[in-house]
DNA sequence: TAAGGAGTGCAATGCCATTGCAAAGTTTAG
DNA sequence: CTAAACTTTGCAATGGCATTGCACTCCTTA
């Protein structure tokens, strides 16, 4: 199960929610894929993308990603497909933080229609 | 009870989740409180957040906040307190983005601790 | 080949948002 | 003043998604 959920992740340049998962596995169990997902996110394999859509989605991390500030990258949100990009291209700077806020992670989310969708 | 929530809303600098308000107006129903921040919300008074700490937070609009792009202020959780602040005086640019997706909405949330709780 | 550990499925739980329905309160027209 | 119409509220139920306990199966290893 790991081998086929891990591939799939690789195939894809978005992030998937585990709905999205348990369909496309559907002869797995949900909460198989709940505890594969969990096991990769514990080995810094993936990271858990809050998008607002309801459902956590979830997207391969990058080589260098620490799953923190560092892996700062934009997500999109098409609001007409419900699909998750991971726009790795289009960094965005952290900005300074008034006095006293320390930052330990950033999640910049852009809803929209992708390119697909337009 | 729109008034009650209305003022202890404009008393707070901050964003607020439905539980919050449920324990500061015991007296009040849940479904209540949720009724009239979802009014608030369709006479833009308020907008939401997903600060993706499981519980939506509510927030006075600004005066010039149209809920879109427009209001592109950032949000901070701090992991230790749970409080959501709107950092208004950090704002923050829209991303350039890939050819074909086309923005509606913005959402940057840092996630740190804040300057009480430091 | 038996024992221990890992992976899986099922069912249950929990949390939060949301809604149907009826009761209580308020406004308005006569 | 009063009845009808509308609004607000409370209670209880529902639904979606994440998460977990338990038992069963499968695989590895001594």
């Amino acid at each position: 199960m790991r081998l086929l959920v891990l591939q799939y992740l690789m195939e894809q340049n978005r992030a998937l929610s585990l709905n999205e998962l348990e369909v496309l596995f559907e002869n797995a169990d949900k909460s198989t894929i709940f505890r594969t997902l969990k096991t990769f996110q514990e080995n810094y394999l993936v990271h858990r993308i809050n998008d607002g859509s309801g459902a956590i989605k979830y997207a391969l991390c990058d080589d260098d990603c620490i799953c923190s500030l560092e892996d700062n990258h934009i997500h999109f949100l098409c609001t007409k497909c419900e699909k998750t990009y991971c726009l790795k291209d289009t960094p965005i700077a952290t900005p300074n933080l008034p006095n006293g806020f320390r930052a330990n992670f950033a999640n910049y989310l852009i809803e929209g229609i992708c390119s697909t969708c337009t």
